[in-house]
DNA sequence: TTCTGTGAAAAGCTTCACAGCT
DNA sequence: AGCTGTGAAGCTTTTCACAGAA
């Protein structure tokens, strides 16, 4: 997503700080994943990195690494590695993680109340401020001090709440009519778990997550394991080296 | 979104007859979303469906749909369009689907809950035959009829009872010894939902899902709204998912 | 010396456009 | 006519390999 024929040729000389705004989708991806380790390192007392010893941390090829965070403007020490707390603090300002946002989750099945009560949500910077449901049963409910209200009234609630994010996890029945209240009340960001495929106008952004499609993946991989023995070659999920680096990890 | 482990596939020299092993990874993650579609239609009573269609209905584009129908061996009518009882069991096939899988989830918080009482796995063939948790106030608990046994119990029930799927729903501390246990049992196929990187022997497939990764990048684009709006790239409705997300685009 | 930043090459993926079957 | 199957082109992503800063 958001690519551009750009990263070597940039047209005006005097560059300005440095664009860190489209980038390569598959950079987007990643940052998150070197948020988290740095988020680790930082934990442990680390205070400079490699990127070979962040790359092993988060799966990818150092130079991958290295490429990503010249994308972003961010720079390191030669010789020496990225400083660790300020590394941090780059990403999650491209990632705009700066400020929180604030989600509505609409569904609220087992799935959704799973999502409503997800740590990692809030800990990450992103405030859950309204849960939605059209059934009565569910409605009025109080999923961690949040009251479920009646999906009729999101619309006004993502006005006056300045929600700018949604969540959809409801059958798939009801998935296209949600995505269309969310965008019709303004929101622009949608992160869909329901199996089906939105239609949504241009600027829009939806992210789908289908965990049963992961599954089907394993699956595949697991019933042509028998076949070429050695032909698949998985990379990187191998381990290099029982680095050093690697056993830390405490407490979130 | 979210992939780890995937497969950098060196053909086999001579390719003898058509093999459904040793597909694009990229084809593969869109079987399943194929297959879906492919559900509801044969459920309206659809009996053929032409590239166009299929592709319409899951969001791309419908000559990346026929090369990935050709490459699987499957083949449709010149001037019809593709049976969809066929094509759908052909694709099952393909997946594994015809057996079903034995899943554990280990790790029984609220995601893990909502993991086993997701309908949309047994659904699919996925049949979760064991739950596991470390914790003496979630063991013995008993959750849609399956009863949660003490993690100790694992590599024991990974060999007795042919589970060859691992799901990890624990905290991040716990998911590295939760996988080296489904390693050591045996278990080849891991969907990771902790947010960190599995250290696994080459020849198991991990995937991993995290939920506050897809939010970032949802933020990252939120935060990153602007400019030049006027690139009608996708006719009609906008795209789905991990999909291209465009802008500039050069005309040829 | 160590480790970053980056051209250049390689690999992979998607789209175009059209030949050819039904 | 309508629609598939596919070579070729274009684009994106990854990896290599090395110049050069600290």
């Amino acid at each position: 997503m958001t690519t551009t024929g750009e990263g070597t040729d940039h047209r005006a000389p005097a560059g300005p700080p440095a664009a860190s705004a489209d980038l390569p989708a598959a950079t987007v991806r990643r940052l998150p994943e070197y948020l988290r380790a740095l988020g680790a390192l930082s934990e442990s007392g680390v205070e400079t990195v490699s990127s070979e010893t962040l790359a092993a941390a988060t799966g990818v090829n150092s130079a991958m690494l290295r490429k990503d965070l010249s994308q972003l403007g961010a720079s390191g020490m030669r010789g020496v590695g990225y400083d660790v707390a300020a590394l941090a603090t780059h990403i999650a300002g491209v990632l705009g993680l700066t400020k929180d946002s604030r989600v509505a989750i609409i569904g609220l099945g087992h799935l959704g109340q799973a999502l409503a009560r997800y740590p990692g949500f809030s800990d990450r910077g992103f405030d859950i401020v309204g849960l939605f449901d059209a059934d009565p049963g569910i409605i009025g409910r109080d999923l961690d001090g949040i009251r479920v209200r009646d999906v009729a009234l999101l619309a006004r609630a993502v006005r006056d709440e300045g929600i700018n994010i949604g969540v959809i996890a409801t059958p798939g029945a009801a998935a296209q009519h949600v995505a269309d209240l969310l965008v019709d009340a303004g929101v622009t960001s949608i992160l869909n778990f329901a199996p089906c495929v939105l239609a949504v106008p241009q600027g829009v952004v939806v992210r789908k997550v289908d965990l049963a499609v992961e599954l089907q993946i394993l699956s595949f991989h697991e019933h042509h394991k028998t076949l070429g023995p050695e032909t698949a070659q998985y990379r990187r999920t191998g381990r290099q080296s029982a680095g050093p680096e690697d056993r830390l990890r405490r407490r979130r």
